[in-house]
RNA sequence: GGGCUGUUAGCUCAGUUGGUUAGAGCGCCUCGUUUACACCGAGGAGGUCCAAGGUUCGAGUCCUUGACGGCCCACCA
């Protein structure tokens, strides 16, 4: 048998990858009494083809590779995700490019253009990470929409709900008007940006502040209670100008005395800090921008107006009023949506809310005392017990139509205050509340073409499907709140293995590694251990490894703007996956930013092209029907150069065994490439060229087929390749061999 | 305003608990091709380990301070 002059990787990692996920090798056999190795794969959106930061499965899949080779029953579960905001974002970029919106649409034909859109693309990523040749069960594979999945996530709702921790509220939420949904804290990003801060005359009192198009909705001002400048207008009036409203003045220990004038126009509706002050002092919340961006409840003249040219036009009024003392440049952060970079319009909205603090108790105390729970590298420890411990209560409601609808229905005949919103049969938006519309619009006309609708906080409503309890009647809609997409992922664990009674759940929850990136820490780590614990009692994985980001080979963050943006399938035609993936792992420290440029990916496939090499040549160099012993070394005389190289190759087992097991993946991937290419191929092999003795052939043999091994969770496929290649081989395929023990060598 | 982290060869980075002449890949220089492999081989040049101070028999490694990066969090209107 000869191996090919030169290994063709678009030609046989293609066809091994389709080989080996037909073959189904990576179902695992359950054995009862056998502790399983079981990893979820973090998954990729469902829509979307992978980044490079998804080729970093690669992680995973070396643990995979490694566990199955050793003989644990080995897990390694794929799936998609629906990405609610995510994929809604990219499908309006595709209605905008046809000039149209989602405001064209009723919320269920929207839902079924996106639901076609994402099956239609669905597969891209799913062949590109067999491509990468991810070692998956793909029998097991997993969807977060499936019916089998939301049924799990219902489930969890409806605990929460009987356990009393669910509840709805109207707060101040992070709104993109854009977007048209409202985001938790984590969501919003900020900017740094340059504004002008007026300087406002409130007759008794000078305020300051950056949004004076908010002032019709100011209902205080607030000064600190220390403040000597103000100690005396404490409990007198100031007077909103442009309306002459009269407003207290109060104290409260929140104001800076030394920001602006010290003032502090209390603006509930409008701004989280006023809304908390607000609350202390029982003061009332009222509304002037919509959810659309647009003033309402003002003046007539700024009615409709968005925010920018309301706040240009308010400002030119309170010039010709003289109630415009002065104007400053302020350098601020101002928070903005993380998908579409539109300013965040705080807003009041009435949302469900899952109380906290009863779900993270417990697993502050599994996380501090590493009670079947460690994070890997240690440091990010401190991190997640910070955000448990100063997590809020979690807004789990979306204004998006791709999701699953928050599972409570609304009586509307019980509820008529409900604001609906959706298109008449002439297309045009109607919004109002149920009492309004009831008599120009039929029930069924409203739910055929539903947007979206607002209950009241105070409003009934009903955990199934089914006519009103109360009016009997059938006038119900469900709530068009979805889950944040967090919460169905946040289940991950629970739902790909079938909680609570399939088989899988029981013999392999909680699971042994879950691997991503740390940015997804708060959102999804600490969601994934909230709510395993909740329904389970224990962490959903046995260890956190946090990996780091992979930027471009100066070291620089990839975006789109820079134009550094790495494809990893274009990374994979040019240097074949295997170079990708020991590219990934290979000098790495650990949750160190990995730097991927060509020179690297070069050096990695030159190693794989000089891996080829070596087998070939001894691949040749073995005599046809040779027996190679794979158990040890037979009784026969071993030359000083091969005990030594034997004993160097213990030494190498050992080293990438334990540095697998430490999750020292550059270490054992560097090892093992010092020793192929400089023990092996430059010294031993060197050395052989004039030796034809067994002792010689064997050793070779040996070395080679136990290094194959050693490197295959790193580079499966050139290793697999050259297996299939030998002569004698302990397995069929290479990804289901032994892994390497120690040989026993002769003593002198 | 808090917190984290980094600064080691031209470039990208390793250096576990402090211990002999500080390492890798790529790049560079010289030489080599009827060779398993030019996606190669042999050899070589190249570092006051950011700065200052301290602990120690001994510091790239620990401590303090500073400089310059990067990142995260935060209700400065």
């Amino acid at each position: 048998m000869e191996l090919p002059k030169r290994p063709e990787f678009n030609e046989y990692e293609p066809r091994l990858a389709k080989q080996s996920r037909e073959s189904g090798r990576y179902t695992p056999t359950i054995k009862p009494g056998e502790k399983p190795f079981t990893v979820l794969l973090p998954p990729p959106n469902a829509n979307d083809p992978l980044h490079v930061g998804h080729a970093m499965y690669v992680v995973e899949d070396i643990l995979c590779r490694y566990h199955r080779m050793k003989g644990d029953p080995t897990l390694f579960l794929p799936g998609t995700d629906h990405a609610g905001i995510e994929t809604q974002f990219v499908f309006e970029k595709y209605l905008a490019k046809e000039g149209r919106s989602r405001f064209d649409f009723d919320r269920e034909t929207l839902y079924q253009m996106i639901d076609e859109f994402v099956n239609k693309n669905r597969g891209i990523a799913l062949s590109q990470m067999e491509r990468l040749g991810f070692s998956f069960d793909w029998s097991r594979e997993k969807y977060t929409l499936s019916p089998e999945i939301l049924d799990i996530i219902f489930d969890t709702f409806r605990k929460l709900y009987d356990d009393g921790l669910l509840y709805r509220d109207e707060r101040i939420v992070n709104y993109c008007t854009k977007c048209g949904t409202g985001f938790s804290n984590l969501e919003v990003d900020h900017e740094e940006r340059d504004d002008v801060i007026y300087h406002l005359d409130y007759k008794t009192i000078t305020i300051a502040t950056t949004r004076p198009e908010t002032i019709f909705a100011d209902v205080a001002i607030a000064v600190n209670p220390t403040d000597e400048r103000y100690k005396s207008l404490i409990g007198k009036t100031a007077t909103i100008p442009l309306i002459n409203r009269e407003i207290p003045i109060i104290a409260d220990e929140a104001v800076e005395k030394d920001f602006g004038t010290g003032a502090l126009k209390i603006t509930p509706g409008h701004d989280p800090l006023d809304y908390e002050i607000g609350e202390r002092h029982s003061l009332p919340r009222l509304t002037v921008i919509n959810r659309a961006g647009r003033l309402i409840n003002t003046p007539e003249k700024y009615l409709g107006m968005k925010v920018k040219p309301a706040r240009e036009a308010v400002i030119v009024d309170l010039t010709a009023a003289e109630s415009l003392v002065k104007t400053e440049e302020l350098h601020h952060a101002v928070g903005i949506c993380y998908r579409c970079k539109n300013t965040i319009e705080p807003l009041l909205l009435p949302q469900w809310y899952v109380k906290i603090k009863p779900l993270v108790d417990p697993v502050v105390q599994i996380v501090e005392q590493e009670q079947g729970f460690k994070v890997y590298p240690l440091k990010f420890k401190q991190d997640l017990l910070r955000w448990l411990n100063t997590a809020p209560d979690w807004n789990i409601s979306r204004q998006i139509v791709w999701g699953p609808r928050i599972p409570v229905w609304y009586c509307l005949d019980c509820n008529p205050q409900i604001e609906v919103t959706f298109l008449s049969d002439s297309k045009e938006t109607i919004s109002g509340s149920y009492q309004d519309l009831k008599d120009t619009y039929s029930f069924e006309t409203i739910v055929r073409n539903l947007q979206n609708l607002i209950a009241p906080i105070g409003s009934t409503y009903l955990l199934a499907d089914h006519a009103c309890e109360k009016c009997r009647g059938n006038h119900i809609l469900r709530e068009t709140d979805t889950f944040d997409t967090w919460f169905s992922s946040g289940q991950w664990p629970l739902t790909t293995l079938g909680f609570p009674d399939s088989k899988d759940f029981k013999y392999f929850y909680p699971t042994s590694v879950l691997d991503t990136m740390w940015d997804i820490l708060p959102f999804w780590i600490m969601r994934m251990l909230l709510f395993g614990v909740y329904r389970t009692g224990k962490a959903p994985f046995e260890v956190a490894h946090l990996h780091a980001r992979v930027v471009d080979g100066k070291g620089k963050k990839m975006s789109k703007s820079k134009g550094n943006v790495v494809n990893p399938m274009a990374v994979v035609e040019k240097y074949g996956a295997d170079a990708l993936r020991l590219a990934l792992v290979f000098g790495i420290a650990p949750a160190a930013d990995v730097a991927l440029g060509d020179q690297k990916l070069i050096g990695m496939r030159n190693f794989i092209t000089k891996l080829w090499n070596i087998a070939r040549f001894i691949v040749m160099k073995t005599p046809e029907g040779t027996s190679i012993p794979l158990n040890g070394i037979p009784d026969i005389q071993l030359e000083q150069s091969d005990i030594a190289i034997l004993q160097t190759l213990n030494e190498l087992i050992t080293t990438t065994t334990q540095s697998i097991e430490k999750y020292q993946f550059s270490i054992a991937s560097e090892s093992v490439y010092d020793f192929v290419w400089n023990t092996l191929a430059s010294q031993y092999l060197e050395s052989t060229k004039n030796r034809t003795d067994e002792a010689a052939i064997w050793t070779l043999n040996i070395v080679l087929i136990t290094c194959l091994k050693l490197l295959h969770p790193f580079i499966p496929f050139i290793t697999a390749e050259i297996y299939s290649y030998l002569p004698n081989k302990d397995a069929e395929h290479i990804d289901i061999a032994d892994w390497p023990k120690e040989l026993m060598l002769p003593s002198n």
